[in-house]
DNA sequence: TAGAGTGTTCGATGAATTGCGAACTGATTC
DNA sequence: GAATCAGTTCGCAATTCATCGAACACTCTA
């Protein structure tokens, strides 16, 4: 029977700059974001990330991403899968995207 | 005789993003921003800022700022002035300052 | 030169953050 | 149904961060 618990997500337009900051401030969540940035919406489950830390943190930072507004998160099936929120983000906090996914050169 | 220690500064293409958005992470930190912005060049001192820390706390934030690239001190006199480094870092993080400087109404 | 003003540094403290392993829930597969 | 996979939650240790008061250094003024 039971379904999961739908995570909970912020709207951007709730999320005040400072909190959007600091999410990406952590090198971890650069890393998943810039990762998600590269890929395909729906297409990465949570634990297909390239980053040095164990399931629980990723959890963790998962939990910042989406009350920052930057992820959204839907459940299919067993897994956990994410999209940027692209358009919503960038009509809220324009340019955001382009400072957080620059490579830094 | 001795002059004081002029403080040291980054270059903002030396910062990596991660640690301009910590920088403006914190609450203290963007009122300290946001009033420089308001403010012509060299004209605040470090003590002119309407923030709610002691002088200790204060210097920590402007050392902050200044590694982050964000801020420039000189010393005048007895007084340390400041300016937000406007140009510079909107050239190599074009967009940071519409984000950081707006009121989110 | 004594005093006031401005800001830095030090040491301590408390809060928040990050990380881990273990236990747990729900979904899938065998 | 049992084993497995994906992710969350809990409890804990380690680290970082913000803040304060006190002591210090430097500059200006009386």
């Amino acid at each position: 029977m039971g379904h999961r618990a739908s995570p909970q997500h912020s709207d951007p337009r709730d999320v005040p700059v400072e909190t959007v900051f600091a999410a990406l401030a952590d090198p971890v969540r650069l890393a998943i974001v810039r990762q998600l940035a590269g890929s395909e919406d729906w297409s990465r489950a949570c634990g297909s990330f390239d980053v040095p830390v164990g399931k629980a943190g990723l959890s963790h930072h998962f939990t910042v991403l989406r009350e920052a507004g930057l992820v959204e998160q839907r459940d299919e099936g067993a897994r956990r899968v994410n999209r940027l929120r692209r358009d919503e983000v960038e009509r809220h906090f324009p340019g955001l995207w382009r400072l957080a996914l620059a490579t830094g050169d």
